[in-house]
RNA sequence: GGCGGCAUAGCCAAGUGGCUAAGGCAGCGGUCUGCAAAACCGUUAUUCUCCGGUUCAAAUCCGGAUGCCGCCUCCA
């Protein structure tokens, strides 16, 4: 099967194939480490995860790169602030991404360069764009000039002439106002490190084209992160790397679409975010990831309560197929008759792994994967339903391990379905300020009451609780319960 | 102002030329159940914002209108 991407700069879906056998190269720009992460970084987080998963999952050798931007005005502006170095501030930031990061089930790229640990590489880089002409010094800053840069535009589709009648001068220094800063002096108080152009710092979009030039090489496969980056930051990048080497540095751009909160985008500047760590206070962090991965990464996603708790009921039915299933394999399904439902189960359980390979191979649709794990949930669940045990111990096995290997690439189903089940209960208990204990206690009186058939005490205990969002559940043996 | 994107059921969301327009949430009817819930079965868009056009054939391609969003300043 043929990986298929969407191209940013193509705008259309190419047929991946990797620079070198067997080998792929993926950067994606970081954050930079001034405050901890909302959920827009998360999308993005998740969204290169699962791609890093599901190219690994192909068979190919993945060298994931993400960087941290750790020198920044961001950076400087909150540790003269905080009364504290910058050092400081990137650091417990940094931290804070990584538990962050950790917390949502991402895992860690193979590496996580900081920028001030590639200063030689950047500097090497401006002296490069200089000797070409492709830059220019100016009182201890160096402007790229974007105008000597033939390819400038080619990612975000514009075309210089246009950018130049609507820009705006914000600096006298640059010969263009398009020209940007690849070092900038230090003024008083800033860090600074020492470079032929005198003492300063780098600047942001070179940050990104040193670090993947060092650890990806000139050429390299799939160039990732949010939509907003297309322009400024990935085009100056371009400029930045194909003019110092000549050869084309990004062979796929791949960008993700925003979190929006009520129809506008989730960003520090308008003040609509939530922090992830907020977020995974109130929601499992696989119902977040589910969240997200119900859409298509390229479109929007609308963030609100209600969609979560919508995404949570999902993750509520799969974790409760999982757990029947375990529950089923444990007991008397073990040794079941070959019914003809056993068969079309096991048949259609042996083409879902191909057919959520299919869809991610289809630029990684993992709304489309959902839907073929669904189909597959109701079809365990129906053959579960069924008088006699007719689905074999084989059969279950098999449902098990097939949602366990694509949880892998989704990054989900990653818990003990009883244990995610009862953490479920009881964060929402907590939520409406229920308690457990007591919530338990009143189902045991109730369950004593249907044991003597004294329904009408059963029922009262019951319509309480559900009065409270507490929906129980009868068993042979045992009442579990749910929050709505 | 320049450039770009999106519009599919009550809500969310796949589908980008041709089989019955996936799937989730919510709702309704049934099976099951002491009654429920869950699960299962059935049902909920003769139609894809609107108006034109191309085509034997369009949600899908083209033109226009309306609405929403993004980038052009830091931003995942």
């Amino acid at each position: 099967m043929a990986l298929k991407i969407f191209n940013t700069q193509s705008k259309k879906k190419e047929e991946f194939q990797p620079l070198q056998e067997g080998k792929v190269g993926i950067y994606v720009c970081g954050i930079t480490a001034y405050d901890v992460c909302h959920v827009g970084h998360a999308r993005s987080a998740v969204v290169f995860d699962v791609i890093t998963r599901h190219l690994r999952s192909k068979g190919w050798d993945v060298t994931y790169v993400k960087n941290f931007t750790d020198v920044d005005d961001k950076i400087i502006d909150r540790a003269r602030r905080e009364k504290t170095g910058i050092g400081e501030i990137a650091e417990r930031f940094i931290r804070e991404h990584d538990r962050d990061m950790a917390a949502l089930g991402v895992l860690p790229p193979t590496f996580s360069p900081r920028a001030t640990e590639s200063i030689p590489e950047m500097i090497r880089l401006i002296g490069d764009l200089i000797a070409k002409d492709l830059a220019y010094p100016m009182d201890g800053d160096v402007y790229y000039a974007v105008g000597r840069f033939p390819g400038y535009g080619k990612l975000s589709g514009r075309n210089l002439d246009e950018m130049l009648s609507g820009a705006r001068i914000d600096s006298d220094k640059k010969r263009s106002p398009l020209d940007f800063a690849l070092w900038k002096a230090s003024k008083e108080g800033e860090p600074w490190w020492e470079s032929p152009w005198g003492r300063g710092r780098p600047g942001w979009h070179l940050e990104c084209s040193a670090m993947s030039r060092r650890y990806l090489g000139d050429t390299f496969d799939i160039h990732g992160g949010g939509e907003d980056l297309i322009f400024p930051h990935h085009e100056n990048e371009i400029a930045q790397s194909e003019g110092a080497t000549g050869k084309i540095s990004v062979r796929y751009w791949v960008h993700n679409g925003f979190v929006r909160v009520n129809s506008e985008k989730m960003s520090k500047s308008l003040g609509n975010f939530f922090t992830i760590r907020d977020i995974l206070q109130q929601y499992h962090p696989e119902v977040l990831r589910f969240f997200l991965l119900q859409s298509h990464y390229r479109s929007p996603v609308d963030f609100s309560d209600s969609a979560l708790n919508e995404a949570r009921q999902g993750m509520n039915r799969i974790y409760s197929m999982l757990k029947a299933l375990k529950d089923e394999s444990g007991g008397n399904g073990a040794e079941a008759v070959s019914a003809e439902r056993d068969k079309e189960t096991a048949v259609q359980l042996e083409t879902l792994p191909k057919r959520f390979a299919e869809s991610m191979d289809d630029d990684f649709n993992t709304a489309r994967a959902i839907g073929h794990l669904f189909d597959a949930v109701r079809m365990i669940n129906a053959a579960m339903a069924e008088k006699k045990p007719v689905v074999s111990s084989g059969v279950l096995l098999q449902a098990e391990k097939t949602f366990l290997g694509i949880g892998d690439v989704l990054g989900l189903f990653q818990q003990e379905p009883d244990h995610y089940l009862r953490s479920d209960r009881e964060r929402e208990a907590a939520k409406r300020g229920l308690a457990v204990a007591e919530i338990e206690q009143r189902i045991a009186e109730r369950l004593a009451a249907r044991k003597a058939k004294a329904w009408a005490r059963a029922d009262e205990i019951r319509n309480e609780l559900a009065e409270k969002g507490v929906l129980l559940r009868d068993g042979p043996d045992a009442t579990t319960w749910t929050i709505a």
